[in-house]
Parts: C-alpha cells; structure tokens; sequence
RNA sequence: GCGCCUGUAGCUCAGGGGACAGAGCAACGGACUUCUAAUCCGUGGGUCGUAGGUUCGAAUCCUACCAGGCGCGCCA
C-alpha cells in the first residue's frame, strides 16, 4: 500500500495510458508505438489545470484526425471519482482537463507527513555524484566569477542530494607547476621590496596587493629574510608557502559564503600516487599514445577532438591536461554514475579534449561540464574594470562583505550558467525591490510573523484535514495549493538537467502568490475555524519555501 | 580564419516544438486605523537579431548571414 499520494499530472498520464490500451484493444484506434507525448500545465487559465498533446501526436501513427483521436480518448477515459470535473477537445486537437478543487487539497497531507523532505525525490537511486567546482589556482583570492560557481555548485550539490544522489564536494587544487614558482618568484621580490630595496618586479609575477600583505605577514611570523642572489631553489619554499597561506583565505572566504567541501584533492597527490603515470598507462594500452617530435601525444582526435594534445613535453615535464586525465581517472575509479565539473567558460575549449580522455580510459559513468559564464561587474550600471595586472578585481570577500551571502547567492542563482550575468553592487546592496533575495526571504519572514501572531492567541495551527478543506476555496487557495502540488516536479526537473536557477524562479512567483494573498485576506479573524484553515495552508507554503532556500544555500529568516 | 556561448519589452532576464510570448525593474496611476507597505492593485510597452527551410504548428529545430562575448599553446 503506497501511502505516497500521487501528483494529478503523473495520475493522469496513467490514466491516458490505460485509455489507449482499451481504445486500442476494442479496435477503436489502431498504432504500432506509442509516441512521447506531454501532459503539462497550460498558460491559458480557460485551457484548464492539466493539458495533453495526446491526440495530436497519435495522428501520423493511427491515421486520424486528432480532434477524432480525441474524443476515443475521452470516451475511454476512466478517472477516479472527485478528481476531473471537465474534459474538453479544443484547438488542434488538445485535451484540457479541469481538475477538481477538493483534489489539490491533497497534497496538504504530503506536505504535513513529509514536512522539511517534502520536494526531495528518488531521480538519483543513491547512486553517487562528484560536483568538482570553484577549483581556483591557489595564487590570489577569490574574485566575484568564482563566487558565481561557488554558489552555482553547492546549489547544484544540494539539490542533486535532495534528488536521491549521493553526492561528493570536491576542490581540486592546482599545487604544481610553475604558476607556484611564479607566485614563490613574486613572494621573493616583494620581501626585498619590503627591506626597502629597489626592485624590477618581475612581468609575469602576481602584482596584486595581496602579495605584499603576504610578504609583511611573512616576515612578521619570523620567517628567514629573502637571499640577495635569487635561485629556482629559493623559490620553491617560498611558492609554497605562499599557497598554503591563500588557499586558507580562500577556504575562509568560501566557508563565510557558506560552501563547504568534503574533500581537497591536491595535484601533487596525483603524482605522489603514481595516477598519473597509471593513466598514462591505460592509455598506452588502448594505443591512444604516441611520441612525436620528442614529446608524448594523447589521441584525442580520434573522440572528435580538432588535433591531438600533448601530454608529455619534450622537456619530460607532463602538461596540466596530463594532471587533468590523471585526476578525472582517478574520479571514475570511485564508482560516480556522474562526475560535474563546473568551469568558467573561458575554459571551453578544454571540454572536447577531457570528454576525449574520459571515454579513451574507459570510464564507466558520464562527465557532465557546466560551463559558467563570466560576470560583469557594475557599480550604479557602470561598468567596474576587472584586471589582476591593475589591481582593481573585486573579490569575492568584498561582495561577501559588501552584500551580503544571502543576496550575492541569489543573484548569482537567477541566471542560467551559460548567461551572461551583470552584477551589480549596489543593486545588489539595496534592498530594493530590484533585488529579488529579499522578496522571497521576507514571505518566509512574514509567515513566521503570523505564525507568531497565533501563537500569541493560542491559535494552533492544525493538521491537514478534510473538515478544513472546503474553507480553502478562494481562486488564491487553489493557485497556492496547484503551485505547491507542483513544487516536486520543479525540483525533480532542475536536479535532471543541473539547472539550480529554476528552483529561483519558482520560489520567486511562489512569494508572489503569497504576498498577494496575505495582502487580500487576512489569515487569523475572529471566524476561528476559517483562521485554522488558512494556517494549514500558509504553514504547507512555508515549508516549500524553507526548502527551495535551503537548496539554494540562502538563509530563510524568521524575522526581518 | 575555425569552434563554443549569447541575441526575447526602455533595462536585467525566464520560456528551448504546441493554443493570443512571460516576470521583475524602470514609467505612469492608485492602496498603510491591518497578521511586518522589504507588501499589494491597476495601465501602457515586443516583426522573439535578419533571411530562408523543416513541420498540422517554430521564440524554440536546421542552414546562411549580422552583432556581442569567449576560446583556438609542448600555458595553467
């Protein structure tokens, strides 16, 4: 016996179902398969709560005019009793279903039974998911773009657990290489700068202050003064100190942004545990390498890739991309049905040469690359300058600071990943109604100030109830209840195609349809048993509400 | 030159084969003896970049072109 009540649209896809099956079997309509067809919530309030294109796409394959197919349908239709109140053919030959009301108080005892879990799902089965995201070289803090994977990723983590994954946060640390030498190299001169002499900061160095607090606090902690004569040698120590030292600030900056990891994985233990060569191993194997002019080429053409891809320069150093097969095969090792990775999309023409590797090593499991476009920083719609070189990059602590989490998560998260995002600081500071945060935030807050209110009156808010449920009939008790029966498909929809931004933009028209309401009727009256109803209902929205904000990794307060 | 992303209302963006294209902001006009006005109600506003094509049906798919962004290393 299911306890789980089931959603109108799914009911009723099975309803259509078995309705072909006996139109079918009486020889009324006549089809080889049965084509992908939609049952969805029309636009149009007169095209009813429920619609398919059933008829339409069953034409070609049965032979018929849809509006006839239709009407078979219809007449075969068998609905459980109190659940259709109308069935229409119209236009092309669409079926509109008008649902009763009596049957979306329903989902009110879903909402109750299941409370803060109601809006998670079984898509994912348990299986596992790596989200690998932010990944940031740990040579300077994080700026704003990575801010905007930051909270792009722990959105996306979260919803794929509310979505029956199990789900690994991964940061992936590039501590090899010579971007460490270059940040030792940059470290070194700005020690000897700081002992007041003159020096020629090197071109490719890291010329942001940053690198001169870290100098300061260098010699502060009583570390040895810098040589005169620099060697290669110096560098190393200082390069990585230097990294350990920002990628605690970036640790911290994350951890006030409220992301948090379950595992570092650090380059150079890829190469400590020999995955680097073992990769290149099983690539061997498979013939996917080959030499050429003294260096050591990946095949990855032969996966759609525009030209092979050096993996061993001639030099005998490996290249970065050699880091990156080593470190997605040591990924797959671990049994994820999916590994996310999420790079900004300046990085996009990697994606072909990875995907390449991943299918050359045999993985099993999918790669999924979400590329994230970059931001555009404003300040009062004008544009901020974002150069390192020029020292005028706003960092993600600045945004955090200036801001707030809440507002930089939101904004960030009412985007697709693959739109561009004007960012703008002091929009996003205000709390004007430009800035959507606190529109839904404040239906959360302004609930809990109701709930408060009866509370102070002894007013307990009831469970769900049928003896409630004829109190709940205004049009704006209906919509609520249709928008919070339709919150798990929302949820179900943005885990499947990794798109955290939906769930925004449902909880956004959700407040809406709140406030209106509140403002419209009030809640606790003297009319006790109307006042009981209308806290069942509000209490069922709250908690969607406190759930959709969770998932996003916003705060849902109880005041504001 | 080649490749990827984007082009939808004045602005920022949803919608990504279905019925007359949506929201927020901005503009304009209204609503606080009220459970929080960080709110609500109303009005105006669009050849969905352009041109072809596929389809019963295209903002959505295909092709070409235009515009903006980003990539095309034995860099990371």
């Amino acid at each position: 016996m299911k306890k789980r009540i089931m959603h109108p649209k799914k009911q009723l896809r099975e309803i259509l179902i078995q309705s072909l099956e006996q139109a079918r079997g009486r020889g009324e309509l006549d089809f080889q398969d049965l084509p992908g067809f939609e049952v969805e919530e029309p636009k149009q309030a007169e095209h009813g709560d429920l619609a398919t294109n059933l008829a339409m796409v069953l034409a070609k394959p049965a032979k018929m005019a849809p509006r006839k197919i239709a009407e078979i349908i219809i007449k075969n239709l068998t609905a459980p009793e109190g659940m259709l109140q109308k069935v229409e053919i119209a236009g092309p030959g669409f079926i509109n279903f008008f649902i009763e009301d009596s049957h979306w108080h329903r989902v009110l005892f879903e909402i109750h039974d299941q409370g803060p879990a109601y809006g998670n799902c079984d898509l994912g089965a348990g299986r596992k998911v790596q989200v690998e995201f932010v990944s940031a070289n740990p040579t300077g803090p994080l700026h704003i773009g990575h801010g905007r994977g930051a909270a792009l990723g722990d959105a996306l983590a979260n919803l794929l657990a509310a979505a029956g994954y199990k789900v690994v946060r991964e940061y992936y640390i590039n501590d090899v290489g010579n971007q460490i030498n270059t940040l030792g190299k940059s470290l070194y001169f700005r020690l000897r700068e700081l002992r007041g002499e003159k020096i020629e900061f090197p071109e490719d160095g890291y010329q942001g202050d940053y690198m001169k607090d870290l100098a300061r606090n260098y010699l502060a902690a009583g570390n040895p003064p810098p040589s005169s004569a620099p060697t290669e040698e110096e560098f190393v120590p200082l390069g990585r100190y230097a990294g350990d030292v920002i990628l605690g600030g970036i640790k911290k900056d994350l951890e006030d942004f409220g992301v948090s990891f379950d595992r570092w994985c650090r380059e150079t233990d890829l190469y400590r545990q020999g995955l680097v060569e073992k990769s290149f191993a099983r690539l061997q194997e498979k013939g996917f390498l080959y030499e050429k002019d003294g260096a050591l080429w990946f095949k990855s053409t032969a996966f759609g890739d525009d030209k092979d891809r050096v993996v061993r320069r001639s030099t005998g150093v490996t290249t970065y991309f050699a880091s990156d097969i080593a470190y997605h095969f040591f990924k797959f090792q671990q049994d994820y049905h999916l590994v996310v990775d999420i790079w900004g999309a300046d990085h996009h023409g990697y994606v072909p040469r990875l995907q390449a590797a991943v299918e050359a090593l045999g993985c099993q499991g999918q790669l999924q690359v979400i590329l994230v476009q970059l931001v555009s920083l404003l300040r009062h719609g004008e544009p901020v300058a974002m150069t390192t070189r020029g020292g005028t990059f706003v960092t993600l602590r600045e945004v955090i600071d200036e801001v707030g989490k809440d507002a930089a998560r939101f904004i960030f998260l009412t985007r697709r990943a693959d739109a561009h995002l004007d960012f703008d600081l002091e929009v996003a500071k205000t709390q004007s109604p430009e800035n959507p945060v606190y529109y839904v935030q404040y239906a959360h807050a302004r609930l809990a100030s109701v709930f408060r209110q009866a509370g102070a009156q002894d007013l307990q808010v009831p469970k769900p109830a049928p003896a409630l449920f004829p109190l709940m009939k205004l049009p704006e008790e209906i919509s609520l209840l249709k928008m919070l029966a339709h919150y798990p498909e929302v949820v179900e929809a943005a885990a499947r195609n990794l798109e955290p931004h939906r769930l925004t933009y449902f909880l956004t028209e959700l407040a809406s349809q709140l406030h209106s309401y509140y403002y419209k009727h009030r809640f606790i009256s003297e009319d006790l048993p109307l006042s009981r109803a209308r806290l069942c209902l509000v209490q069922a929205v709250q908690t969607v509400l406190a759930h959709g904000l969770r998932l996003l990794g916003v705060a849902a307060p109880e005041t504001m």
